[in-house]
DNA sequence: CAACAGTCTTAGGCCAACCTAAAACTGCGG
DNA sequence: CCGCAGTTTTAGGTTGGCCTAAGACTGTTG
């Protein structure tokens, strides 16, 4: 119908746009503005005059003062974004020395930069990866995502093990605290004791105790440890 | 002086201008509005408004009417993006399967936005390579460059053997045309003719003759053969 | 159910980069 | 040395994307 974006006319931030709401909702419940603008470092008023221009085109749909939701032109061209970033993460990852701490804000650059050609290259190279190093799921190039939902480490009884399988965060300082303690996707961790308040978790990571918190503890979504 | 562009704040345009008057002109030479506008496909105001807000940063000097020369920092700040964007070239070609004629325009957008990090990492896989894939020197990361001054393909002589030392071409389909008489950096070609007009040479590449005219003629530098 | 806090939108501006149309300059040829 | 072609600049306008200030809405609470 819409001649428009026939794939490369989205401007960066559009691009930008796109995903943050995707990440605010990836069910596609309603984001708000205050939400995007907090997310994107913007003002809400700014939010809204993009909000109204990409609802005129398509890419989503706004209900004034009651929120945003992407229509499906626009959760696949904000899936498209996403699997760009985490794609690119994994190979700087992978070829070119980056920690997983360091990776994000050069994947958020160039991932408006790349083209889609060189975005497959890359996934060859890694060999077709499902997941990125913090454990999140790379879309498919058509659009589907495999989320595998875990727990979060605040939600594990005392005694039982898990692995952690996705860690939630991109703000470098706290990925270096994260990485400090030993826990990445991969490690095993046990539960030997949790606070009746504050979700207040200790763990056991390789011999080491540490004490995680309610923050901490959402950021670290774990699995069923695989073999005892 | 002016705390202006600390590295990171010019914008994609900028650096654009800035490299397209290098281009025009690495010797120092004034290029001309024109010129520029022409290079960048751009209308000739837009250029001229763009100087002026150049040269009040002090990255060019523009005398109204006669043309623009970089200054010292406007002549760093190029030929930063000149490194990137042919280690960015010997990069995609080397480790992600690029041909040489497909890689420019993907090294167009992405020098733009990759971190200084980033190339320098690159450089470093690549093994610091002092030549991109169509033997366009890379300067090195502190502005300095060596640019091997060959002679064009036009101006050897009858019965001399050459080597093809570079190939001074941006467009897709004209390398495409160069690659497919097998000319490239590294090969071997003999001088078998010449025509006394239009500079029409006629070279013995592997067996196979070809006839090369003015422009492509131009494009090919060469310089002495290394051993008989 | 009125008032208020908080959220969202409207109104009005700004800046970078582009454009076209028109005016100014340069340099050359008669 | 005047005029004219070609080039360059000025004038004025558009668009995307952002901002602050002010007004409109919503939902909660006394």
């Amino acid at each position: 119908m819409s001649p428009v974006l026939q794939s490369e006319t989205l401007t960066r931030s559009v691009e930008d746009y796109l995903k943050a709401i995707y990440q605010l909702s990836p069910e596609g419940r309603p984001a708000s503005t205050s939400e995007i603008a907090h997310l994107l470092a913007l003002s809400a008023p700014s939010v809204t005059g993009m909000v109204k221009r990409l609802s005129e085109h398509g890419l989503l749909e706004h209900i004034p003062y009651r929120g945003v939701q992407l229509t499906e032109e626009g959760r696949r061209a904000a899936l498209r974004m996403v699997r760009r970033h985490r794609l690119i993460e994994a190979y700087l990852v992978e070829f070119l020395g980056y920690s997983w701490d360091t990776v994000h804000a050069e994947a958020e650059r160039l991932e408006h930069a790349v083209s889609d050609t060189m975005i497959e290259r890359m996934a060859a190279a890694l060999g077709n990866p499902a997941v990125d190093p913090h454990g999140d799921p790379i879309p498919e190039a058509d659009g589907s995502i495999h989320e595998l939902v875990g727990r979060a480490l605040t939600e594990i009884p005392i005694g039982e093990t898990v692995e952690i399988h996705r860690v939630h965060e991109s703000q470098p300082e706290r990925l270096r605290y994260i990485a400090s303690l030993g826990l990445r996707p991969g490690v095993r961790v046990t539960v030997v004791d949790r606070q009746p308040f504050d979700d207040l978790v200790t763990i056991d990571v390789g011999g080491m105790r540490h004490v995680i918190g309610r923050e901490l503890g959402h950021v670290l979504q774990c699995v069923q440890a695989e073999d005892a």
